[in-house]
DNA sequence: GGTAGCGTCGGAAACGTTTACGGTGGTGGT
DNA sequence: ACCACCACCGTAAACGTTTCCGACGCTACC
C-alpha cells in the first residue's frame, strides 16, 4: 500500500531512483533527492523490513536470548532491564535493531536456537548465563551464526565472550575480609552449572588456601538464586558450630533474604556477620547497613556488549574472536567490620 | 543457499511442489510429501522468515514493548520474566513468535511504536503500564496497527485491553483492614501518572468514604516503585502523629523496603503496622511474616493476554474489541492483625 | 560534428516464499 | 472412441526492496 512503489507513483519517479535518493546514493539530483525525502517524510514512508531484509540477506537485528521461567543465574531479574539499554543504544549507532527472544528454560535451548538461526529473523544472537558445559555454545560455534556469550564456559570453540571476573572478586573479597581479621568465611553460590559460580568458588578456594584458612567444606553453601536462597544461606550460617564470621555472597538477590532473616534473628549485619557480595542492580542501595561490594555497571557491559556484537559481524569469519574479561571495582560499605571479638 | 530451491533441486522436483508439501497441501502426492519432509528434516531446511513474510503480508510475529532505563510501573522488574512465559506459549498455539521490544523510557515512545509499526517488522504490539492519559494508546488507536494494552486508560478510543481489577482490591483492602478495626489506613503508591496508582487510589478514597473513616490526604503517599519506595513509605508513617495503624501497598516491591525499615526500627509486620499488599512475583514468598496480599497469576495473565491477541489479530477489523477486568484473590497472611490497642 | 564523459534516471533482475493457474497423464463413464 | 474428471505437478507471478546495467541528454573537447 505505503510502499516504495506508491511514493514512486505520486513523485513520477522509477522506484530504483526513489529508492536511491532514499539510501543517499551520489548519482540522484540534490533536488530530486529532497522531494523524494519530503514526500516520504510526509507520507510516513518507512521500507519494509521484510522486503528489505530479503534483498540483502540480513536482517540488521540481533537476537538477546532471555532465559523464562526460572531466575537468571546472573544477577537476578532485572539482569537485562539494566543491560539492555546501554546495548541498545550501541547497537544502535551501527544501525542494529535489537530484540529479546524468550526462551522458556524448560524447552530445549538447542532446538530454540536452531529455530532461530535457520529461519534467519535475526543476524546475530547474544546469549548469557552460560554453564560450565554449554550445549548452546557447542551447537552456535559449529554453525555459521555470529554471536556473542555473555560469560564464557570450558566448552571448547572459538567464539567472542565477555565475561565478569568472578574469580578475582571472590579472591579479592576473601583477602578483605582476612585482612580485618576474618578466618572462617562462608561463601554462597547459586546451585547449578552455572559457570560465574564455578569462577567464584575457584576464586574462593584459591585464596583460602594461598592464605591458609580454614578449607571446611561446610562453608560452602549452594542455594537458589533469589532472595529466598539469601534466607537459606542465613538460616544456615545460624545453624553452623562453630559460626563463620563472615559470608561472601555469589548472586545479588542473596543479600536481601540474608539481610531479613538476619535481622530477625536478632543480628546486624556488619556488626555480627560480616556481608560482601556482588551489586549490579541499582534498586539494591536500600540496604541498611549498605552493602561491601563489588560493583558492576550494567550500562558499561551492555556498551562493550554491543561493540563486541558489532565487532562479529564486522570481522570476516575465521579472524580471532573478541575476549574480554571484565574487572569490577570495590566499594566499601559498612555491612564488613573484623569479626566480633 | 539452503533455501526451497536447493531442497527442489535436490528432489528433482519444483519448488511449488516442495512448498505445497511442506505447507501440508491436499493436492501432493503422500509419496511425495513424505519424501520432501524427510530431506527438509535431514537438511536442516526451514523457511527463511524474510521471504515468507513478504508473500503473506505479515510477520507471524508479536511484539511485547518492554520500557527499559526506569523500573516497570507494573509490579517491578521481573514483571516481564514471569509474564512473557504463559504469553510466548499462548501466542504459539495460533503460529505466532514473541519478541520483545525493548525502548528506552527517555526516548520517545511515540516514534518508537511509529518504527514499529510501520517497518512491519511485527504484526501486533503489546503495551504495558498505561498511564492515565497515554499518548501512545492514541497513537495506536489511530494507526492500523493491532495491539493490546495491557492496562487500560482515560484516552478515549476502541482498542482491547485487559487490566487489573485495583479500584477492587483497593476497596476490598481497605474493608478487610476496617473489619479488623482499623481506622486511619495509609495508602501508598507509585508516583506518576501509571493509570493502576489511579484507580488504586480511587477504590481506597471509595471505600474510605463509605466506611466513614478519616479522609486525611496525609495518608496518601506517592513514592518510586521499587524496594527504596518502600523505604520511603516507612520512613513517613514512622514520622506520623498520630501513626497510621496500617498501610496498603500498591506496588509489590515495596514490601521489601517497608519490611525492612520497620523491623530495623524495632516494628513487626503485622503486629505493630498491619501491611496488606499485592503480589504477583513468585520469589516474594521470603518475606516473614508473609505478606497478606492480592495474589496476581502472572502465568494466567499471560495466558490471558495472549488469546486476546489472537483474537485481536483473527478479528475483522471494526469488531468490538474485547475487554477484561482481571480479578485478583485475596491471600490472608499474618502481615495483618487487628490494631494495637 | 563526432565522441567521450558526466550526471541523472528508468528498467529489470534478484532475494525466498506462496499460490493461482494451467498442463499432463491416467481413469472412468457413456 | 471421446470426453470429463481427478490427482499430481510445473510455471510464473507477486510481495517490497536494492542494485547493476544501460539509456538518455547534455557539456566539452578534439
Amino acid at each position: 500500500m505505503s510502499g516504495i512503489r506508491a511514493l514512486a507513483r505520486r513523485l513520477e519517479l522509477s522506484i530504483g531512483t526513489v529508492s536511491r535518493a532514499l539510501n543517499g546514493r551520489p548519482d540522484v539530483n540534490p533536488a530530486t533527492r529532497d522531494r523524494v525525502l519530503n514526500a516520504a517524510r510526509e507520507m510516513g514512508y518507512r521500507p519494509n523490513q521484510s522486503g528489505r531484509a530479503l534483498r540483502h540477506g540480513r536482517t540488521s537485528t540481533v537476537g538477546l536470548v532471555m532465559e523464562t521461567g526460572n531466575p537468571s543465574t546472573l544477577g537476578g531479574d532485572s539482569f537485562f532491564m539494566w543491560l539492555v539499554d546501554a546495548l541498545q543504544e550501541e547497537l544502535a549507532v551501527a544501525g542494529l535493531d535489537l530484540v529479546i527472544l524468550p526462551c522458556h528454560s524448560a524447552d530445549d535451548p538447542i532446538a530454540f536456537l536452531e529455530r532461530q538461526v535457520a529461519r534467519r529473523a535475526v543476524d546475530a544472537l547474544i546469549i548469557s548465563a552460560t554453564r560450565r558445559q554449554d550445549a548452546r555454545i557447542a551447537y552456535l560455534a559449529g554453525s555459521d551464526t555470529p554471536f556473542v556469550a555473555l560469560g564464557r564456559s570450558e566448552t571448547p570453540g572459538d567464539y567472542a565472550w565477555i565475561d565478569l571476573d568472578f574469580e578475582t572478586v571472590a579472591r579479592e573479597s576473601v583477602e578483605r575480609l582476612a585482612a580485618l581479621g576474618h578466618r572462617r568465611i562462608a561463601v554462597a553460590v547459586p546451585q547449578g552449572d552455572a559457570n560465574l559460580a564455578h569462577l567464584y568458588l575457584r576464586g574462593y578456594r584459591a585464596a583460602v588456601a594461598a592464605l591458609g584458612l580454614p578449607d571446611d567444606p561446610a562453608l560452602v553453601l549452594r542455594t537458589s538464586a533469589s532472595e529466598n536462597g539469601g534466607v537459606e544461606v542465613a538460616q544456615a550460617i545460624l545453624a553452623m558450630d562453630p559460626r563463620p564470621t563472615a559470608v561472601m555472597l555469589g548472586h545479588e538477590m542473596m543479600a536481601i533474604g540474608l539481610y531479613s532473616t538476619l535481622e530477625r534473628a536478632g543480628l546486624r549485619p556488619g556488626a555480627d556477620l560480616s556481608v560482601v557480595g556482588f551489586r549490579q542492580n541499582p534498586q539494591l542501595g536500600f540496604l541498611s547497613p549498605s552493602l561491601a561490594c563489588f560493583r558492576l555497571d550494567l550500562g558499561e557491559l551492555g556498551r562493550a556488549l554491543g561493540r563486541s556484537v558489532v565487532d562479529v559481524l564486522a570481522s570476516p569469519a575465521g579472524l580471532k574472536p573478541g575476549r574480554l574479561i571484565w574487572p569490577m571495582g570495590f566499594e566499601p560499605g559498612p555491612s564488613m567490620e573484623p569479626p566480633p571479638l
